[in-house]
DNA sequence: AAAAAAC
């Protein structure tokens, strides 16, 4: 039962007050309140905890130019800790919150995110070499990359001149990154810099250290952004939203390893889990929220999270966020629950594929961003050979199976490999009793695998996806929910045994092999059902110079022109900014675009003018 | 039409 004093502050003084901390003093230091009394009586803690102002600094979410400061108005029972404080200036205490005497230690010790877990990833103890070092950096050397917006940052070359401090250099370290991927060197610097971003990158080349990172240095260096709670709501300062649970576990997993001993709390809620124990973890406090947008909705309407304080908002897969299913939720979440406006968070966009529908739709979320597209690695030819098949509907499964054999007999696809380093193969199909049907007769016909679909239990999703990754189930069959953004080591094959409709969802299906910088095969078993596909996938497969059939090249000549409605953005790796090909559209004239100031590009001739629809970076 | 995402 709460006390009626916590019950008057959560009525009365919920809101975070934005003010100005140059012309404002500082508030002085909260007291702590350890774990173990925060839920209990709250009016252990001396009445009004500090606070410097009379609480009536609230002045709503404009901006007025610059970034204000956001905070927690002084009155209530804040009990941010110094730990942060200390630990942005990187030296000394050796260690965030958790290291420091009087923290939240003792009670609440930190897991070591980089120690033994390897109970659910053992696999990789099977394998030679941790997953990081295995990048081929040598193959991102030449990658084009297109920026613009004004006044874009500089790339860096190196961890080093980002100046990230110590902390999370030594996370960096512990990851074993040697040097950022293309898409952190520029990402990273734009993001630092405070710019609102639009990302068009891999994820398997570290696009979500690209935000984590940003995200975890600007609240350790914010003296200002201190946790906070109001009875027994939370205000996270970050916040990242993903469109599948599991996707979210896995960025959960990372940032808590960028974040490790930085004193900066990631928590992750979505939903299928049992909530109680998300708001239990939420209660100890959060300073980054990484959610699917069902279950932080659920929260905000319990008014255990509040977005009041947030300060940087990430859409991992952004595209999928704002597609017809998601945008509502999305747009809800954003706009209408109380998040500071944009232009006064920061908001980063990331995804392989960015539809210019979809970027004009991102615009209502992003103030004057910077648009980056990394391009594939390698200049013609691909990490991914693509293959495409005719294959008709009723001999699918034999299809499979035959390819299923080949496989086994000829080991990793010829590579000489341990048996333990058995290729694992990820089968998408398209629909969640066509997944299950599958699945029970490839293990009939002596094929172990396991199925990832929104009809099983989120337990079930999870023991899947672990039994697949530590290969004792070496086939998994899936639907579109595993189609994006899961980095799952080791896939060697993608079958796409039904095509998706939508050329994009291909890229990203075929992007879950031929990660890190390792190669990986990808084949398709296309028919008469799938002919809005052909003019799509052949001219994706032309510009990865793969080796296109006589008989697609047919279909898609022949194809409706409607196969083109869910037209890319044009130019050749990855889309471009929307921005500027609007101003295309209006004035021919490249460098004149209004919102183009300013751009440059690496090593492409963006003016070379490719058909739209064509492009081939993926997430 | 299907998939995903809350209870």
């Amino acid at each position: 039962m709460r006390t009626s004093w916590a019950d008057s502050v959560s009525n009365s003084a919920a809101e975070i007050a934005i003010w100005d901390k140059n012309s404002l003093p500082r508030p002085t230091r909260s007291t702590y309140v350890p774990p173990h009394l925060r839920s209990g009586s709250i009016s252990d803690l001396s009445g009004p905890v500090t606070g410097t102002n009379g609480g009536s600094r609230w002045t709503g979410s404009d901006g007025g130019g610059t970034k204000p400061e956001l905070r927690r108005q002084g009155q209530a029972n804040s009990y941010a800790t110094a730990g942060r404080d200390a630990a942005a200036g990187g030296g000394g205490g050796g260690g965030g919150r958790n290291n420091r005497s009087g923290g939240w230690d003792r009670r609440e010790r930190e897991v070591n995110p980089f120690g033994n877990d390897d109970k659910i990833y053992d696999i990789k103890q099977n394998f030679s070499e941790q997953e990081n070092s295995g990048i081929n950096f040598d193959a991102y050397e030449d990658i084009p990359v297109e920026a613009s917006g004004e006044n874009v940052p500089p790339p860096v070359n190196t961890f080093a001149e980002i100046d990230l401090g110590e902390i999370l250099n030594q996370n960096i370290r512990r990851c074993k990154y040697v040097k950022p991927t293309p898409v952190q060197r520029h990402a990273i610097p734009i993001a630092l810099a405070g710019k609102d971003l639009m990302a068009c990158a891999q994820t398997g080349s570290g696009k979500t250290a690209a935000f984590c990172f940003p995200i975890i240095s600007g609240i350790m260096r914010e003296l200002y952004a201190q946790r906070s709670h109001v009875g027994r709501t939370v205000y996270p300062l970050g916040l990242i939203l993903s469109p599948t649970r599991e996707l979210s576990c896995q960025i959960h997993d990372e940032a808590k390893k960028f974040s490790y001993q930085t004193g900066v709390k990631v928590v992750v809620a979505y939903g299928g889990a049992p909530i109680n124990q998300q708001l239990r973890e939420l209660e100890r406090g959060v300073d980054i929220l990484v959610a699917t947008p069902g279950r932080l909705v659920d929260l905000l309407e319990r008014a255990r999270v509040s977005l009041q304080a947030v300060r940087y908002l990430a859409l991992d897969e952004a595209d999928r966020m704002l597609d017809m299913g998601f945008e509502p939720q999305i747009r809800k979440i954003v706009e209408q629950m109380n998040m500071p406006n944009r232009g006064v968070r920061q908001t980063m966009l990331f995804s392989a594929t960015f539809p210019r529908e979809i970027q004009r739709l991102a615009s209502d979320f992003l103030s004057n961003h910077i648009f980056l597209a990394v391009g594939r690695v390698g200049p013609s030819t691909d990490l991914i050979v693509q293959r495409v098949e005719f294959v008709l509907e009723s001999d699918k499964r034999s299809h499979l199976m035959d390819l299923l054999h080949a496989q086994r007999e000829n080991g990793n696809h010829g590579k000489v490999s341990l048996n333990l380093q058995q290729a694992l193969t990820l089968v998408f199909v398209e629909t969640k009793k066509g997944a299950d049907s599958l699945e029970h007769w490839l293990c009939m016909n002596g094929f172990p695998s396991t199925t990832i679909h929104g009809d099983r239990t989120q337990q079930e999703r999870e023991l899947a996806l672990r039994s697949f990754k530590s290969g004792k189930t070496p086939i998994l069959v899936a639907t579109d929910v595993a189609a994006r953004g899961l980095d799952i080591p080791h896939v060697a094959h993608v079958v796409n045994f039904d095509l998706p409709n939508d050329i994009d969802d291909y890229v990203h299906r075929i992007g879950r092999t031929g990660r890190a910088g390792k190669t990986g095969l990808a084949t398709a078993f296309f028919n008469e059902s799938n002919l809005s596909l052909a003019r799509p996938l052949a001219e994706l497969m032309q510009e990865a110079s793969q080796e296109v059939p006589a008989w697609l090249t047919h279909y898609a000549s022949r194809a409706p022109y409607g196969g083109n409605k869910n037209r890319r953005s044009g130019g050749r790796f990855g889309g471009s900014d929307f921005r500027r090909e609007e101003s295309i559209g209006k004035n021919l004239d490249y460098y004149s675009g209004g919102n183009s100031g300013n751009a440059y590009e690496g090593l492409v001739d963006i003016a070379g003018g490719y058909a739209p629809g064509v492009t081939s970076a993926w997430d």
